[in-house]
DNA sequence: ACCCAGGTGGCCC
DNA sequence: GGGCCACATGGG
């Protein structure tokens, strides 16, 4: 009999042998990851990538010069990454808040986790996913990322938690597997790009990398998704 | 033409 | 504290 710490550190390996790493956040840098971060909300990544370029072009992806921008000019640039008006003002949420820490987002990030993740969540546009992606992914601290896919996957594997509220989901994995921020980092890229690139685009997908861990033997993206 | 994509905040009860 | 709703573009 397996328990779920070792169901979901077999679901882990399984992800990583049939996908490899995925070098997650992609971005060049901590600031371009949380700007990202903000963007990708209820989007598809292709669109996000559209607006950074966007935002690189034109010079403006530092946290002084999106202070500097005009609010409706940053609307245009990450128009392509969808709710452009309301992601614009989070952007100028985000960078306002750096404004407090000379944009040093080493001296912002170094607080415990628990303190960051407070501060973050006061941030308007920055909700709990947003959150702990920018603390894991930017920051490189161990908080787990719990996304549409995740929670979709592991409740197709029967193996969530009792809750379905985001703070359990994020509690249950932590809970039953090792606190370590490289292996968050992989298990969530792995659960989206099992979810995004693989399910959607593979009816019938035979060689589902969940197909042995499925417990109704169903495990088809298609069904999972 | 429709559906959905790596959510969040505001408002209502 | 939960249930709705607006927010909006781009690709399948």
């Amino acid at each position: 009999m397996s328990g779920p710490s070792q169901r979901l550190l077999h679901l882990y390996h399984t992800l990583l042998r049939a996908f490899g790493p995925q070098h997650w956040w992609p971005g060049e840098s901590a600031f371009e990851m949380m700007v990202g971060a903000i963007l990708t909300q209820s989007v598809a990544w292709t669109n996000v990538e559209k607006a950074i370029l966007n935002l690189k072009a034109s010079g403006v992806l530092s946290p002084q010069a999106l202070r500097e921008i005009a609010i409706e000019r940053l609307a245009e640039l990450v128009r392509p990454s969808g709710y452009y008006r309301a992601k614009a003002a989070k952007i100028k949420a985000l960078v306002e808040h750096l404004d407090g820490y000379g944009d040093d987002l080493d001296r912002f990030f170094d607080k415990d986790l628990d303190d960051l993740r407070t501060e973050l969540l006061g941030i308007h546009g920055v909700g709990e996913e947003t959150a702990d992606a920018i603390i894991l992914y930017a920051a490189e601290k161990p908080t787990f990322v719990i996304d549409a896919y995740t929670v979709r996957i592991l409740d197709r594997l029967d193996l969530s938690p009792a809750s379905p509220w985001y703070g359990a989901y994020k509690a249950w994995l932590e809970q039953h597997l090792p606190g370590d921020a490289g292996m968050f980092n992989e298990y969530h890229a792995l659960l989206v790009r099992l979810g995004k690139d693989f399910c959607k685009k593979t009816p019938n997908c035979t060689p589902c990398p969940l197909l042995s861990l499925c417990p109704t033997g169903q495990a088809r993206a298609t069904a999972i998704l």
